[in-house]
RNA sequence: GUGGGUAUAGCUCAGUUGGUUAGAGCACCGGAUUGUGGUUCCGGGGGUCGAGGGUUCAAAUCCCUUUACCCACCCCA
């Protein structure tokens, strides 16, 4: 029979168990972040309908969604968190609590060619507060110590959060005469970083049609923190000109102070007056986090607030913040730097047990009680060599095998083997499931280094 | 959607100006060692050279087409 070739469609990732452990304990310690501030834990269905996720139309949405047809159904995979959040919260709004403060680990799905970094199907943390009416920009200050947490809980240290205010930007546009190509403008100046400023400047001149002197005004703005210029000094001296401008400072400049007493060092965080976009939803704040170390592979964790999340399905308003993480990228980074080694390495059982007679029973019933005791059990059933069976457990790194033979059971001992050590000792089964019971929980933390052999 | 690159064993890759039966390392299986793994040694299985067509006495190698993947742009986590 012909085979068919097994493949993996390119921008989609799979792990091998060892990695999967490894990405898993990942997904773990941010949860475990995000419940230090209470985020009640969200899952959200990754197909729906394509007129709720394209609710708010055109763009680059349109272009990279997955849609299909089933029957009549007319379905869309999610390609972000936040949309299907608003139709939850429009949903759901009546029964939810707010402030509402969820967090959210999913695959989401963007229809663009993959390459580095950037993938068709990738996992996505996100953390969204959204409040009834109102949210106070309190909480636009916390959402980057929970980045900063997030982040140095996994050992990284190499990051910054870059911060900077939609509004500072649109006013200042509309200051320089260039309202009306904001959304062109704000493009341009997203790229300062990437292709410098000569570059800009001729794109804003030839593509967004800005007169010299007007991108000469706006780039000196936004480029003051290369000369040295202290940003917000610079743009006080725009005050009062401009009402959005003004709000827009505000704001800034109050974000500015509270994430300093949320506990985000100086050294993590810095005001970026070229940083304007991530999904065009948002309206004020907005964040973007880069790693210093990998500022190829991009934004690994960007998000904002927005003024009113669930306008396309609902009159209620609903302002709220929230950021996404891109775990896929996080992955990569934590690999690469080294972040995630053996020391977070978890064998998927505790021990293995060895029936090595015909009769299963006492293989299955030590199995159960150990089980009982919270010791992670498998049984090798398989009639296979005794050193395949042993070698099944040292490519799992199970760190202790049980020997049931004739020997053993004759005298209604068992045999137990340390894999690191190598040292058996014979002793009845309760015995020896109480000093395993004592020894497992160090070794589930990380598999200890083997010893060199004699 | 646009531009560039790559495609040889399960994986990573050699393969000379076209020339006998296409190689290595890792992985896998077996043996040395029938109740002792991770080391070592010996042996073994595994390939329509991405696919299709062409040139040639002869093609993994040269030409054309095509597909897939990778990288970059657009855009983005």
């Amino acid at each position: 029979m012909e085979k068919i070739s097994p493949r993996t469609l390119s921008g989609f990732m799979e792990l091998l168990p060892g990695r999967q452990v490894l990405f898993d304990k990942m997904a773990e310690m941010l949860r475990g972040s995000f419940s230090l501030y209470g985020f009640t834990p969200l899952d959200t269905p990754l197909v729906e309908s394509a007129e709720v996720l394209l609710a708010k139309g055109g763009g680059e949405t349109e272009k990279q969604i997955y849609r299909f047809n089933k029957g009549d159904s007319d379905l869309a995979l999610r390609f972000d968190l936040t949309v299907p959040l608003a139709k939850y919260v429009a949903l759901h709004g009546g029964a939810l609590t707010f402030p509402f403060r969820r967090y959210q680990i999913g695959k989401v799905y963007r229809g663009e060619r993959a390459q580095r970094g950037r993938f068709r199907e990738f996992y996505q943390a996100d953390i969204d507060i959204i409040g009834d009416g109102s949210l106070d920009i309190m909480n636009e200050a916390e959402i980057p110590s929970i980045i900063y947490r997030s982040f140095t809980t996994l050992g990284l240290t190499k990051f910054v959060i870059r911060v900077n205010n939609r509004k500072v930007l649109t006013g200042l546009f509309e200051l320089t005469g260039v309202g009306q190509k904001a959304a062109d403008v704000m493009r341009i100046i997203d790229k300062l970083e990437k292709i410098g400023i000569n570059k800009v400047r001729e794109m804003l001149e030839n593509e967004a049609g800005v007169d010299a002197d007007q991108a000469e005004q706006i780039l000196d703005i936004v480029t003051c923190q290369e000369r040295g210029e202290e940003p917000i000094e610079k743009l006080s001296s725009l005050k009062g000109k401009n009402e959005t401008f003004d709000t827009g400072l505000f704001e800034l400049e109050a974000v500015i102070k509270h994430m300093a007493e949320f506990g985000v060092p100086n050294s993590h965080f810095q005001i970026d007056l070229t940083i304007a976009r991530g999904l065009d939803y948002y309206t004020g704040t907005v964040y973007e986090t880069t790693m210093t170390e990998h500022p190829e592979i991009g934004s690994i964790c960007s998000g904002g607030r927005y003024d009113n999340l669930a306008e396309y399905y609902t009159n209620r308003k609903l302002p709220g913040v929230g950021i996404s993480i891109g775990l896929t990228r996080l992955f990569f980074v934590l690999e690469d730097g080294g972040y995630l080694n053996d020391a977070l390495m978890t064998a998927p059982a505790d021990v293995l047990i060895l029936p090595m007679t015909d009769d299963m029973g006492p293989a299955v019933s030590l199995a159960t009680a150990m089980r009982q005791e919270g010791l992670r059990v498998q049984i090798y059933a398989e009639n296979k060599k005794f050193k395949a069976r042993l070698s099944y457990a040292d490519k799992l790194k199970i760190p202790y095998v049980v020997f049931m033979g004739e020997d053993e059971l004759s005298k209604g001992l068992i045999t137990v083997k340390n894999m690191v050590s190598g040292e058996q000792t014979t002793a009845s089964a309760a015995m020896i499931t109480t000093a395993l019971k004592d020894s497992i929980p160090g070794i589930r933390s990380g598999v200890p280094i083997r010893e060199p052999k004699k």
